[in-house]
DNA sequence: ACAATTGCCGACTAATTTGATATACTTTCT
DNA sequence: AGAAAGTATATCAAATTAGTCGGCAATTGT
């Protein structure tokens, strides 16, 4: 199940690409309207900066903004780096240890398909399809 | 993400219904064959029983087999029992209390369709299916 | 210049879930 | 009787989740 840093971050997203586009908003306009934390977003927001999909401005009339178009962002990308991976199953994900039974494995193949639906499902999805 | 614990139950039903179908099938083979922990597969087996997906039968020459064809056992029935639920996001899950933000929320749209998608997916793949 | 505003950073926590393990008891067949 | 098997209950350590808190740094409107 998807926690809420990856639907939150989601949320808030869509939230900044409903803004004028070159405004920085404050985040306390965004935890206001999405019913959201305020110190709970700022851990999501982080994340997002650091891999530059948002840029920060600090001091009065600072805030948020995004760096690209939202049609240029996929849902895929923002679940993917919240939540690690969108893989079903822990074999599936990168960097996961080779398993010994894989071969053997009766549900593996099932598992391969569910995660190629998902990740073309999310992986089409903009953000600008949301708003 | 899958837990083991659905996983597991998934390779159980596999590896039981490849076994002669009045058999009964000690749990120590299975455990062996499939290359999990004996005591952790009880208490996968003890919801299996408890669901009547399938029988034990105690003492020698005792076990466990299953009380109807794999053809009619759907994955998404055995994912529900062993994780309660396949909901992508916890507002979707039966007996999730109802999202004040619901109305305004804008992903709902897209979460619903992915479970839609999953359901229907892990609805039609039966355990007849893996073998 | 300065105070208010806003982001940035790291640590902390409480509750829940996960993936088991251990022990004792009951049933059944030979 | 005794071995082989399932049944039941309890316990446990580690990880994850969903948040909170306090303080520092940057910026800007006046």
């Amino acid at each position: 199940m998807i926690s809420t840093k990856g639907r939150y971050a989601i949320r808030l997203m869509v939230d900044l690409a409903r803004q004028e586009r070159e405004r920085f908003t404050p985040l306390s306009e965004i935890a206001e309207r999405q019913c959201i934390s305020k110190l709970y977003l700022e851990i999501i927001l982080k994340k997002l900066v650091a891999a530059k999909y948002i840029v920060g401005k600090s001091g009065k009339s600072g805030g948020y903004k995004l760096t690209k178009e939202p049609e240029k962002i996929t849902v895929l990308e923002i679940l993917e780096l919240m939540e690690g991976t969108v893989a079903p199953v822990a074999c599936l994900s990168k960097g996961a240890k080779s398993c010994p039974f894989r071969k053997k494995c009766s549900t593996i193949a099932m598992w391969t398909e569910y995660d190629k639906m998902t990740r073309d499902y999310f992986g089409k999805k903009t953000i600008a399809d949301l708003v």
